[in-house]
DNA sequence: AATTCGGGGAG
DNA sequence: CTCCCAGAATT
């Protein structure tokens, strides 16, 4: 047991001192949880405040909008989980009698809730023996015990989750999770840990063996897809049209503008743009670029132009997404990144808090 | 088994 | 620029 005791000790005595450590009330984990998903705990902090804040009971969350729960989670990404967490609150209140589960193979049938988070969910709340495996644990498990199976492999995913749980900390799963994954975030961080002051490098692999920046090992990714949207600017005295992006895209239910997506970046000259935008729009709409904006996504980049657009028609009965709405509540609406700091640039004389 | 879901910070 | 973050769902 040295390893573990040697990780707790060193978790008593460098924690930091994060809210969701206050409580093993399932539901408020659940929250950390969510939001921490491939999500640093300095991005994620503000949005637990805030969700917590405007959502202190699972009843609240179940009982908001779908857009009243994207709005809060406007800026964080992977919007699943924000619509996953919606759906799993009014479960949580119809199979549960709004009492958030606290066992693995409840949590496990959640939407949002993969194994790390019914592990991690499980251990906090109720103190069940199930090992988490996040993106930490993969680093300390592979560095310290020499692994060089790829973590992102399903051979790697079944190896690391075995070891967890086999040196998993039954008699306190929660403190030893907890320790681990910190461990992993302040001490064996990716880039040039710190390993001279690390009180595990006597047994550690990586470290004897000079394997620190080896490990862990991760397979190669996909390239990532260029994609344009030219989006088109539709202002008709105070409201402007916005569409609301539907399933199988990226930023699902949020609000952008219409849109001409293109194979290459063009220019409102070029032939086969043109004639879209003609047949969109009408022969007589006149088009004025705006600006351009390159948007890095995971697996996409995104390049925006946006345009102009006046003296234009629209066929709106093929287009049931599309709506207007007034300019001066545009801001209620969730939107990507790219498209609320277009408006704060180009609508919103003044700044809004925060 | 591979791809696709965001956005931000560190280096 | 690249890599990675308290991963999960979809194909």
């Amino acid at each position: 047991m040295t390893f573990q005791f040697e990780l707790i000790n060193w978790y008593r005595a460098n924690k930091r001192d994060l809210p969701w450590r206050h409580t093993t009330d399932a539901y408020t984990i659940w929250l950390s949880e969510i939001i921490l998903q491939q999500t640093r705990v300095e991005q994620g902090l503000p949005y637990f405040i805030s969700f917590l804040s405007n959502f202190p009971t699972v009843n609240d969350f179940a009982n908001a909008t779908e857009a009243k729960v994207l709005k809060l989670w406007q800026g964080l990404g992977y919007y699943s989980r924000g619509r996953n967490m919606h759906a799993t609150a009014q479960i949580v209140m119809n199979n549960y009698n709004g009492v958030f589960p606290t066992l693995h193979d409840d949590l496990i049938k959640l939407k949002g809730v993969g194994e790390y988070t019914a592990a991690a969910i499980s251990s906090f709340s109720s103190g069940e023996a199930r090992a988490v495996v996040d993106g930490n644990v993969f680093r300390v498990l592979a560095r310290f015990y020499g692994i060089d199976t790829p973590i992102n492999s399903p051979e790697g995913k079944r190896q690391f989750f075995k070891l967890a749980n086999e040196l998993l900390y039954k008699e306190d799963s929660a403190l030893y999770n907890q320790a681990i994954m910190e461990f992993g975030a302040i001490q064996c961080k990716p880039k040039s840990p710190d390993c001279g002051s690390c009180p595990l490098r006597i047994n550690c692999f990586a470290y004897n063996n000079n394997a620190v920046n080896q490990l862990p090992v991760k397979l190669a990714k996909a390239e990532k897809r260029h994609r344009y949207f030219n989006y088109f600017i539709c202002i008709d005295d105070d409201k402007i049209l916005v569409k609301e992006r539907q399933t199988r895209d990226i930023w699902q239910h949020l609000y952008d503008f219409p849109c001409i997506e293109t194979e290459m970046n063009c220019t409102v000259m070029d032939g086969d743009f043109h004639t879209a935008i003609k047949n969109q729009f009408g022969d007589n709409a006149e088009i004025t670029f705006i600006s351009y904006k390159k948007h890095l996504l995971t697996h996409q980049i995104i390049h925006v132009q946006f345009f102009g657009l006046k003296n234009y028609i629209f066929n709106f009965s093929k287009q049931k997404e599309l709506n207007w709405v007034l300019l001066n509540t545009l801001d209620e609406l969730p939107q990507p990144n790219v498209i609320r700091n277009f408006i704060d640039e180009n609508f919103l004389a003044q700044k809004r808090p925060n």
